[in-house]
DNA sequence: TAGCGGAATATGTAATACTTAATGGTGGAT
DNA sequence: ATCCACCATTAAGTATTACATATTCCGCTA
């Protein structure tokens, strides 16, 4: 008795609902028919009698896809399927206050993965007039007299760099982890938010000059040692 | 007039619905109101008349934040906020079929990148146990005869590797792109896929015994220079 | 022929009723 | 007095209907 108990205790958690279902029915069915993007779909109706659901039920269904942009609908044009941003899923979680202590940690390793890894997009892609940018930034840095003119600083040199990168999708996901991690090196910047590793801003922009690209990811390595060091 | 036409013309795309007004509501409600994980939010038709919506409405956007997996219903008890897996939305957009061949390109490039920026986590957290699997991998590659055995061992290696890195979210992440890669790897491999790098996964596995945090970024580099070399 | 206007169509919104499941309390039996 | 069974209540899930709104198409008129 009490093991049937346990057995179905958790049971309930994976319930699914129509609309979980027609969610499925019609992911399914946008790849099965390989359906590209500017093609139509069916009409609500149709699809509630085909399923055999009530017309609200597919509303839902349809109103989830909707949201991650994966169709969009017209008054009686019907709906037609779109590219998706495929970091628009992202984007509607993230958010620095109901994300854990625990997650934002990891999102925060994530970046530092990234930009150590960064260096080989940079050298194929970075432009004359990027480095410059940089050079701008590095020269405000070093005149700055407050702590929120260097934090912004900062900010702006690592954004730069995800430019510069010429990844789209890189530099979304950036922009959307940003006000994340800006929620840790708040937390952090107690300790040693100066003192950045030995290696600076200035010598970063100076091996991108040089085209050097097997030094670029252990003085990216050695900038963010501050941070790394406290994994 | 022609004019206003113009100025008029991409208006109805930013068209907002009920649904989508009631799920901004919803997130500003969650947030300003700093409710957790596990606090009970209000019901359908509290929500509903508050706002002036019908229940239907509400329903549709609830059914959103239900999908990313923001809250949480029960029959009788009402909803809860739940902790959101951060990378759920990305999972749902996900699918090598219906992303176009430019984004594919641009996620593997980021694969890329992460590979070659994991050393810190990797040196931080690996275990004895870890870098057996990798031997054991390495082992099972050297005698592979097929192409097919060959490509197995090579994403196994590289999943360890993530596994290794202690990070949950990368780990998914790698997770949910990895049918992505394998469509980007398929397209690549007609150049050079037995030939990997100069660098082998053993001389990688080497560089973890060793502790050598310095050497692993370039040592990564090369290893995958032959899909670096195609940017 | 141009443009005006109405019919048709498909999505958006509202309202109502019913189903289902979980909770809580009441009352009866031991 | 305790325990169990049953019913009432509550809130989410589903269905149905009706109407609003906007867009397309077609035909009519000037």
């Amino acid at each position: 008795m009490s093991i049937e108990k346990d057995l179905f205790k958790l049971k309930p958690i994976a319930y699914t609902t129509m609309a979980d279902q027609v969610e499925n029915h019609l992911r399914e069915y946008i790849i099965k028919r390989s359906i590209k993007p500017g093609d139509p779909i069916p009409k609500e109706t149709e699809i509630a009698q085909a399923l055999g659901v009530s017309r609200n039920v597919v509303r839902e269904a349809l109103s989830r896809l909707r949201m991650l942009g994966m169709i969009e609908s017209r008054k009686k044009r019907g709906m037609i399927l779109t590219q998706p941003d495929v970091m628009k899923g992202l984007e509607l979680i993230i958010h620095p206050t109901i994300l854990d202590e625990h997650v934002r940690k990891q999102l925060f390793e994530l970046r530092l993965v990234l930009e150590v890894g960064l260096g080989d997009l940079l050298f194929r892609r970075k432009t004359e007039e990027q480095l410059k940018r940089l050079d701008v930034i590095v020269e405000r840095e070093q005149k700055a007299t407050t702590q929120i003119e260097r934090i912004r600083c900062e900010v702006d040199f690592h954004s730069t760099l995800y430019d510069m990168a010429g990844n789209e999708t890189l530099k979304r996901f950036q922009d959307i982890l940003m006000p994340v991690f800006e929620y840790v090196v708040e937390y952090e910047s107690k300790l040693d938010h100066t003192s950045v590793g030995s290696v600076t801003h200035g010598d970063l922009v100076k091996i991108l000059y040089d085209n050097n690209a097997e030094a670029y990811p252990n003085a990216m390595r050695k900038h963010l040692m501050p941070h790394l060091s406290h994994l």
